[in-house]
DNA sequence: TCCTAAGCGAGACGGTACGTCTTGTCTTCCA
DNA sequence: TGGAAGACAAGACGTACCGTCTCGCTTAGGA
């Protein structure tokens, strides 16, 4: 039913809401599926009613977080093409600093840093593939191609933020294409 | 009393032993106290007499870990000097396959995951102050350096253990060494 | 409206009868109100819409009983007049002898051994005054020959169903009609 | 361990004052395990490592409730030997009226009744018995006489304490008696 | 050889969170 | 416009672990 999907929508945006503003307060393990449904003022039964737990609560929101990734990992207009242009992910998550540093940050949530690299290794991959389909060579295999520049970039990134963002994206991103510059 | 020691060491000893084997059985999420006093044939109060928490047991196991690692961070006879010569972490690594599988994989424990990074930074940092002691300079700054030269070991090691182990030692470090060149 | 009334009857008429029919194969206490609903096929706020509880469905439900239990309460045509007549009750028990097992036997339903046991009262009651104003006498209460007839002849209706009828409706009236002689 | 046995003793004695209290108090139904724990100041766990259910708790201390009934089922020293001497009885309810009002009344406790009920009728057998072995005969079954004088006793015993014992026990007890002279 | 103090196993305990279940209310759709 | 469908808040249920605790038994060193 179309009235059922709005409302339920509605409950399911509530829990998210409750959840992202909970994992700024006091960290996602901390958090119980009681916190969760006081904060969304939602009935105990409905949070199973659309959750198996409070993992997949985590993930069905994550969606969003990588394709919001993704979106941002274009390249610069300015620069040369690179493989993971990561200036706008700099970007991105500094306008949501708090967040990101709960999610990414060194004490942040692991299913989170997982599927974050996993969208990063995805997205290098295919630009290395695109690239070797026109001619570009490289005697590393392309899966550790891939890995190394995405766990470098997640590493860079929790490193920044874990630190409260001590240089400027512009400065972060330069650095990041600078050390990957012989992957 | 050297004997309450001598007893109490061998209490620690297969509480240790208990959880190691756990790790590699059924992952360190799923273990619980019941688990390791049961598997050590010791009383819950004995426990928590000597651990905290089961963090805290493991933890302090870890010290030989990071120890050990560290210890294995030796420059490759034959080659240059590196910041991080990887090739004897590789090694030692593979010795124990099943084991830093379940601790340092992509679905291995968090908190080594944190100790070990902090371990290899700490021996970047060292080695690239001696270097910049010795005349050697970058304009990117230590602590960016040292996380990233962590930060994409431990990422190759990650991904080498939860992919069996796909190439030798020898050729993973030899990919590590050329990846990081620019750093 | 008459239709609506219609309607109304027969949304009724299904939930009794999926009251009764769970009551056979489950026993009143394990019924749940999406038991009934199922059953009748009905929407839940329906259920609501009629009866506030499911103790409400079934009260309203008893009135046919006790009236029916009432109507059989008369004389033996061939006997002398008794207080309570009870030889049309254990025939009319005989005839429906499972659903009367589940509703009056020792683990049957506590409020429709209630109802019944208020209903066989207010028949003695009656009787005894109507013939208290014929003069006879006894120094007993009238309220407590009542409750003592009304609470032994529901006793052995309970006991003659949990076994199963040993006897026959005309045995068992028999023995209550000798056993409450004194009364 | 004697120690444990100890304690162990005393929870149970915690949660069954507990339950009786409460049963006064608010009625059985209504009791949820949650107040019986609060009052009891006992850990939810406790609780269901010595009961299953509420009901379980219940009938354990159920067992001191029919030994105590059947210790006052004892003849009035001044008369003739009855089936089911109740005198005692009687008077055993009216020093605890109001806990007997809330087990054993019309809205008393299902599981209660069920149980004083077995164990009057176990004693009315067996005396019927006696008698029968010492040369005295009844045309009526046994098993109808014993359920007869149990059952009415308990309706004796309902009536009573729902109408605040509107007789006193002498009373009571000769009712019973002359309405049973028959039996 | 006995004494005594610590280490220890066993496991009861209070407490917290879990995921499930049922209730009675409320909202929306549809015939 | 009223019944059907079912989402929802509320809250009790029984389970699983946790970290604390009390209790006696062992055990080895010092008297």
């Amino acid at each position: 039913m179309a009235s059922n999907d709005r409302r339920v929508r509605r409950t399911k945006q509530r829990l998210h809401e409750a959840l992202m503003s909970l994992i700024v307060e006091k960290g996602y393990d901390k958090i119980t599926v009681q916190d969760l449904i006081d904060r969304a003022d939602v009935g105990r039964s409905t949070f199973y009613a659309h959750f198996e737990t409070k993992d997949d609560l985590l993930l069905s929101g994550l969606e969003r977080l990588t394709t919001d990734i993704e979106l941002h990992l274009v390249d610069d207009p300015s620069g040369a093409e690179a493989i993971l242009p990561s200036l706008g992910v700099f970007r991105h998550v500094a306008d949501q600093h708090e967040l990101f540093k709960a999610m990414i940050g060194s004490r942040g949530i692991d299913l989170v840093h997982q599927r974050a690299q996993e969208a990063l290794t995805d997205r290098a991959r295919s630009n290395i593939e695109r690239r070797a389909a026109a001619g570009e060579q490289s005697d590393i295999p392309v899966e550790a191609r891939a890995a190394f520049l995405a766990g470098s970039l997640m590493t860079f990134l929790a490193w920044w933020v874990d630190n409260d963002m001590p240089h400027t994206p512009e400065k972060m991103a330069d650095m990041y294409r600078r050390l990957t510059a012989s992957a």
